[in-house]
DNA sequence: AGCACGCCGACT
DNA sequence: GTCGGCGTGCTC
């Protein structure tokens, strides 16, 4: 009895991305196994591509099946579980099986085929194309790749002459494997001036490039850094690294692969600490379920500082009792090394952390070592979530309403909806935990269909610190024209004369200056993107966000040429500046995008702030998350109200969970906290509920007008980007999927809403125009449904008209 | 996406 | 006749 095997093939479109079946040649029928990667001939010219085997069957309503030509993997990379979550995901977030599985995989798991095409006769062709084919192919010794010759010599009709060749017998094609190598050796990057050369270089203008000044920056502060690091942090091409080799500055070298994200840190053990009453009941229930093992998802609400930290710990320790593992989902920014010491001090060598700044080596290692069953404890960012553990009983998300859990490229995956999905299929448990849970998820608890456990008081029984509301428009009747209030000066100042510690947030980056003339009123945008260019002022030089495009500051306005131009606006970095003004003597320290973008940064700018008891620390949300500084007795918002006026329906979520968060750093030691928030809105129901640290009562309000206005969780949104060069012709491509669009839901029938196409809200990004297609659905189902028939009608119909489409369905952000 | 097949007009 | 351009259709 022959055997069949079902395989989808690798990095292919929607439209191919389907069961295909191969004949198991008999010498293979022991090695075929589901989750085993094998090369295939594919389509009518049987070209060799990497396909997965995803079931095994014994007949098939095919005839004449083609055989499998190469087994790639001798044990599967994933079980069949998580094939299953894979073919989940193509469905609901509309992507390719390959593109599922990638993130299940560990980078450099692909397999390409190289074609070698070798002289092996003499022609005597005449023909121009065929005699340059076969003189390029003499010129490299006979032997050359089919794509090099195809670049060197290839006309229109390559592939004809070179099958006419091999039919006459003057040249043979073969076909190898490459599967992806791992490297052993990494390419680094050094200074080879003198530090003190490169920065008086720096200083005196000498370097006239951004970037170049960027990089030696970098190496100023890491002596050797992986020139693929310096590119993904950077943002620059290699090109420039080269030049700066060209130039002297810096030099490159081979050294072997650094692999232990954790260093050679050393963790003290810990043990499990003697829970109080509240944390007791919780976590009986939690054993108790757990236990059960059937698939049940809880919300953990407890409020800021009463230790979810050790319910999560012991009730893993309770999970590896009973022989399974767990996964713990922070969000990449409270991936601070205090997390992960917790676990490593509890679990020692069983944890695993996963997370973006990784190398490819480290995240490589980390998934073998989960894959060989050594790992009992996965801790990371989003994609943890496909953490190859063999059988998961527990998957904790810690902050749950955070945004980082929503990937941004495809497959567009919310690591809540694949956590859940996944424990079904393992009967485990999925606990959410927060302070501040998203709307959607108390909606599900308050109606029952998740469990809700709920943790009033704080650990160490302190009370929550008090909370002061601030009137800047009062303030500026009374004349003061700063950005601090009286009461926050006078705070301030207090905690300076005792010593202790100061937090003031600012909520995003992007509020802070951009530069605007005051005679014509124009701003300056980046030529590429169409977005207010961010002004920074240690180089003098204004950015652009998105695509990191860099112009000088000009001192004339470009369209009018008056001088009265200047920058606006209050960022972390003009904060800082006026602390100094502000408050002679005071040590500041600031934390935001800017000042962490090298790798262990972040880290070191909190153990400075912690150790050298810094007076002050200014931030961006990155300060809210979950770090413990006893000292920090004050906490300050500049502008609470900034966050309430962007376009988007979870303004008030997003200000209310922010403002709570920023108000549970103060007073995490035997000191009592004061909160002092700033806003020119004092009424605003986010706010002062916030202030009175009432989730509930924000919560009774907010769920009123999402209903009214229809919105989630009453509703499903899905966006639909529309982007490409030629503005005129993404805006009828737009108006097309539109009418498609309306016409599907018409012909359903079902509560529904398709609006636009308008200009997207960031209406153009690295030259490419964006239009954007919302709709309102009631129903996921028919929505998932409708956008991907919409969707793949697109991309088989208009492939060539040089525009993309993009769906997200449930975007966490309408920006 | 790739690739082959087939039809048609232009050129030797 | 033959070459090459382009539109169409298929992938177990």
């Amino acid at each position: 009895m022959s055997l069949i095997a079902a395989v989808y093939i690798s990095e292919t479109t929607r439209k191919f991305d389907k069961e295909y079946h191969y004949a198991v040649p008999f010498s293979l029928a022991e090695k075929v196994k589901p989750g085993i990667r094998v090369m295939v001939p594919f389509g009518r010219s049987n070209r060799t591509v990497e396909a997965y085997i995803t079931s095994i069957l014994e007949k098939s309503e095919f005839h004449e099946l083609k055989e499998i030509s190469k087994i790639l993997d001798e044990q599967p990379l994933i079980d069949e579980k998580m094939i299953g979550l894979a073919l989940w995901m193509k469905e609901r977030y509309i992507c390719t099986f390959s593109d599922a599985l990638k993130c299940m995989m560990p980078p450099g798991t692909s397999a390409k085929t190289v074609k070698t095409v070798r002289l092996i006769a003499n022609s005597t062709d005449t023909t121009t194309s065929i005699r340059k084919i076969l003189d390029v192919l003499e010129q490299q010794n006979g032997l050359c790749e089919y794509e090099k010759l195809k670049e060197l010599a290839g006309g229109k009709s390559f592939s004809k002459y070179i099958k006419k060749l091999s039919e006459n017998g003057i040249l043979e094609v073969t076909e190898s494997f490459s599967t992806g190598v791992r490297e052993k050796v990494q390419k680094v990057a050094y200074l080879a001036v003198p530090r003190e050369e490169a920065t008086s270089d720096i200083e005196n203008n000498r370097i006239k490039k951004i970037q170049h000044i960027r990089i030696l920056e970098m190496l100023l502060e890491d002596e050797y850094i992986p020139t693929a690091d310096i590119i993904r942090f950077s943002g620059v091409s290699a090109g420039v690294l080269n030049t700066l080799e060209k130039n002297g500055y810096i030099e490159f070298k081979e050294v072997e692969v650094f692999r232990d994200p954790l260093g050679n840190r050393h963790f003290e053990k810990t043990f499990p600490l003697t829970p109080t009453i509240e944390q007791a009941e919780v976590l009986a229930h939690l054993k108790n379920v757990l236990s059960e093992g059937t698939f049940k998802e809880i919300l953990l609400h407890g409020v800021t500082g009463s230790g979810k930290t050790e319910v999560y710990l012991q009730l893993i320790q309770h999970c590896f009792d009973l022989g399974r593992q767990a996964i713990v989902l922070v969000p990449e920014i409270s991936l601070t090394p205090q997390m992960v010491e917790r676990f490593r001090g509890r679990f020692g060598d069983s944890v695993a952390v996963i997370h973006s700044r990784l190398s490819i080596g480290e995240r490589f290692d980390q998934w073998r070592l989960i894959k060989e069953g050594k790992i009992r404890v996965v801790v990371g960012a989003r994609s943890a979530v496909f953490a190859p553990l063999k059988k998961p009983g527990l998957i904790i998300i810690d902050e749950e309403q955070e945004g980082s859990y929503k990937s941004e490229i495809t497959p567009k995956y919310h690591a809540r909806d694949l956590a859940r999905e996944r424990c079904i299929r393992e009967n485990a448990l999925l606990l959410l935990g927060s302070a501040t849970p998203s709307v959607e998820t108390y909606f599900r608890a308050v109606h029952k269909d998740i469990g809700l456990l709920e943790m009033h008081v704080r650990a160490n029984n302190a009370p929550l610190p008090e909370v002061e509301l601030v009137d800047m428009r009062s303030e500026l009747d009374n004349g003061n024209r700063t950005v601090f209030s009286h009461r926050l000066t006078e705070e301030i100042n207090k905690n300076i004369q005792t010593s202790q510690q100061t937090m003031l947030f600012m909520n995003r980056r992007g509020y802070s200056s951009f530069v605007l003339c005051r005679s014509c009123g124009l701003s300056i945008k980046c030529l590429n993107c169409n977005i207010t260019m961010t002004y920074h002022s240690h180089d003098d030089r204004l950015i652009c966000h998105y695509c990191g495009y860099t112009i000088k500051n000009p001192e004339t306005c470009p369209s009018c040429k008056s001088s009265h131009i200047r920058h606006f606006g209050v960022g972390t970095q003009k904060i800082e500046e006026e602390i100094k003004k502000h408050f002679e003597g005071a040590t500041v320290i600031r934390m935001d995008m800017d000042t962490t973008t090298y790798k262990n940064s972040h880290e070191e700018i909190l153990s400075v702030f912690k150790e050298k008891n810094i007076n002050i620390m200014v931030g961006t949300q990155m300060i809210a998350k979950g770090h413990d500084f006893p000292n920090v007795t004050l906490v300050g918002v500049i502008a609470a109200d900034s966050m309430l006026n962007i376009n988007d329906f979870r303004a008030s979520e997003k200000t209310f969970q922010l403002l709570t968060q920023v108000a549970g750093r103060a007073g995490r030691g035997e000191l009592t906290g004061r909160v002092i928030i700033q806003t020119y809105n004092t009424e605003d129901f986010s706010i002062r509920a916030a202030c009175r640290h009432d989730y509930r009562s924000f919560y009774s309000q907010e769920i009123i007008l999402r209903e009214k206005l229809s919105y989630p969780p009453f509703t499903n949104i899905a966006s639909v980007i529309m982007s490409g060069n030629a503005d005129k012709s993404v805006f009828s491509q737009s108006k097309q999927v539109t009418e498609q669009l309306r016409e599907k839901f018409k012909v359903v029938g079902c509560d529904s809403e398709v609006m636009g196409p308008s200009r997207a809200p960031l209406s153009k990004i690295r030259n490419k125009y964006r239009w954007r297609i919302i709709i309102k659905c009631r129903e996921f189902d028919i929505l998932t449904k409708i956008m991907t028939e919409v969707s793949d009608w697109f991309n088989a119909e208009r492939k060539n008209s040089g525009t993309d489409m993009s769906v997200d369905i449930n975007p966490l952000s309408m920006l």
